[in-house]
DNA sequence: TCCGTGTGCGCC
DNA sequence: AAAGGGCGCACACGGA
């Protein structure tokens, strides 16, 4: 069964929908939102239709609900945009209403920098107008009676999704984008368990003591060998365009300071430089400001944000939760009783490539618990690091270097699946569209092919078909979208799975980065949570490729510290 | 002083 | 000749 919701204050309209999206009973207006939602949730669990999960989800948890299933109209409008080619126009329900009954369609409002609680509701979740302050809706016609703009616009949907080339994977995308909503909101409400006094030992054995002014003694010290190194004072070694002029006058032309470059100069700044640059990345981005701006009662908490990067991967604002420096997860410790237990999808993309190839020979491959292994066992001769670059390099679009015999030997051995890579090269270059196995389509070149900036007057289409370096550049990452959207689908649908399976356990979900998912949970569960995330992803396998020899095997490890996984 | 851009590195 | 996809974040820099 289906509802329609929409809040009014602390309270709001329900009315239940039928699979087509019509109206499948009267509305009914309730003074207490949280607690009619709780209620129907305990009766049978329908799957809410509401606008939008972010905004409405975090009220709701506070109020201590929680619900199964959702139907996130946003989401499900950014992916039916997209689909159809139209990337970047409104996806609120107000700018799809809106578009539906062929009125002004308002801008998306601009994305709020935090939510403090107990942010207002109201207006928020029904189009401009059609709410129409509550009470005083008395006079309008029935079919202007809230929900209805919700109703409208998801009957449109399910309209268009039936239309979509794969109407059952879009299907899928759409149940599992949403899911992944609320999960992200309530991984956000129960945060990661951060110990305080463990990081601030891991600053102090990293950085040293610190000082009352200025950065810690270790950085100090580090400093002070570069400026010595270079015969210089007061030099900031974080400055690029300091450190460049100090090899110049060394003698020394490099074309940029990063690390990879560095490393190949033979100067005695160099390596306090580069611990430098380490630690003094640790100090800004992951210190004790860091921990004062998001970690609070023990408990780091980022806002996640699905859909956030147009492959499909989650983005966050503000705290950086998907790049959590590798020292820094001593910091991230089970409380007492409880343990992490860590899921880690090996070889995902690979893996992925030999499912929506089709190519059998990579899929028997992909059937083997090493698939590179497998791979250089099959066609390089036992030689697996040269398999592994071969395969990375034509998902990634390299086509020189070292690379080039082994890409040789992929494209022979393994026609099918080289050729599904090609294919969605040539389409980007062309100008094209390309879309993930569920069907989430990545952006025209108009807004993804921005970065050379040497578009003429003609706008899009097939203008650097002829291989400008921007045509090329929108190749490699339409090349890589269809595998990177693919394993992100892959992703959340394993955590749509393992979230429904964890419901009657005290686990919580605690952390997810593209193919890695974290459930903090008491001793006593881990082994049936272990369980429980590797049948979710046998299942994921299954409800994205259905019969396929490719297997998806987790590394899955019952850890106290987050480092030790 | 403010703010947009560039640089560089963290993660997958 | 070589040629790598996607992000977030903090700082330095430089123009307004």
């Amino acid at each position: 069964m289906l509802v329609a919701v929409v809040a009014e204050g602390a309270g709001g309209w329900l009315r239940e929908v039928d699979p087509a999206g019509a109206p499948a009973g009267p509305p009914r207006r309730v003074a207490d939102l949280a607690t009619a939602i709780a209620e129907r949730e305990a009766a049978d669990a329908p799957r809410w239709i509401w606008s939008s999960t972010t905004e409405i989800y975090p009220w709701l948890l506070r109020a201590g609900v929680r619900v199964a299933r959702c139907h996130d109209l946003e989401l499900t409008e950014a992916l039916l945009l997209g689909h159809a080619g139209r990337w970047g126009e409104p996806r609120s329900l107000a700018a799809a209403h809106a578009r539906l009954i062929g009125a002004p369609v308002p801008a998306d409002p601009r994305p709020r920098m935090a939510q403090p609680p107990g942010f207002a509701q109201g207006a928020l979740f029904e189009a401009g107008g059609v709410a129409g302050g509550g009470a005083g809706t008395g006079g309008a016609g029935a079919d202007e009676t809230p929900p209805s703009a919700v109703i409208a616009v998801h009957a449109d949907q399910v309209a268009r999704i039936a239309g979509t080339a794969h109407p059952g994977r879009f299907r899928l995308l759409v149940a599992s984008e949403s899911a992944g909503a609320l999960i992200a909101v309530e991984m956000g409400h129960a945060g990661l368990p951060w110990r305080a006094d463990i990081h601030d030992d891991l600053l102090r054995e990293l950085l040293g003591p610190p000082q009352p002014v200025g950065p810690p003694k270790r950085l100090a010290e580090l400093s002070a060998q570069v400026n010595a190194a270079f015969g210089t004072h007061g030099l900031h070694p974080d400055s690029p365009a300091e450190v460049l002029r100090a090899f110049a006058r060394a003698g020394i032309d490099v074309p940029n300071t990063r690390a990879w470059v560095l490393r190949r100069v033979d100067h005695p700044a160099v390596p306090p430089l580069l611990e430098f640059k380490e630690l003094y990345r640790i100090w800004t981005a992951h210190g004790r400001a860091w921990r004062e701006a998001w970690v609070s009662g023990g408990r780091f908490r980022p806002e996640y944000v699905p859909g956030g990067v147009v492959s499909g991967r989650w983005a966050t604002r503000g705290g950086g939760a998907l790049q959590v420096p590798k020292v820094v997860r001593r910091a991230v410790v089970a409380d007492p009783g409880w343990r992490f237990v860590v899921a880690d999808a090996g070889q995902l993309e690979p893996r992925v490539l030999a499912a929506v190839s089709g190519d059998a020979r990579l899929a028997a491959a992909g059937g083997a618990g090493d698939l590179y292994a497998a791979l250089a066992a099959d066609s390089f001769g036992g030689d697996r690091a040269t398999a592994k670059v071969a395969l990375l390099g034509a998902m990634y679009g390299q086509t020189g270097g070292n690379a080039v015999p082994a890409l040789a030997v992929l494209r022979q051995r393994y026609p099918t699946a080289f050729a599904y890579v090609e294919s969605a090269a040539r389409t980007g270059e062309a100008g094209g569209l390309v879309r993930s196995w569920l069907g989430r389509t990545c952006p025209p070149p108009a807004t993804a092919g921005r970065q050379a900036g040497l578009e003429p007057a003609e706008e899009s289409g097939p203008a650097d078909s002829r291989g400008g370096a921007s045509g090329r550049a929108r190749g490699r990452f339409t090349r890589n979208f269809v595998i990177q959207a693919t394993a992100a689908e892959w992703a959340l649908v394993l955590l749509a799975t393992l979230r429904t399976a964890l419901v009657g356990m005290r686990a919580e979900l605690v952390l997810f980065v593209h193919d890695e998912v974290g459930v903090h949970c008491p001793v006593q569960e881990a082994e049936r949570v272990a369980a429980a995330v590797r049948t979710g992803a046998a299942r994921a396998g299954e409800m994205m490729f259905g019969d396929t020899a490719v297997r998806f095997p987790l590394d899955v490890s019952i850890v106290e510290c987050y480092a030790d996984a």
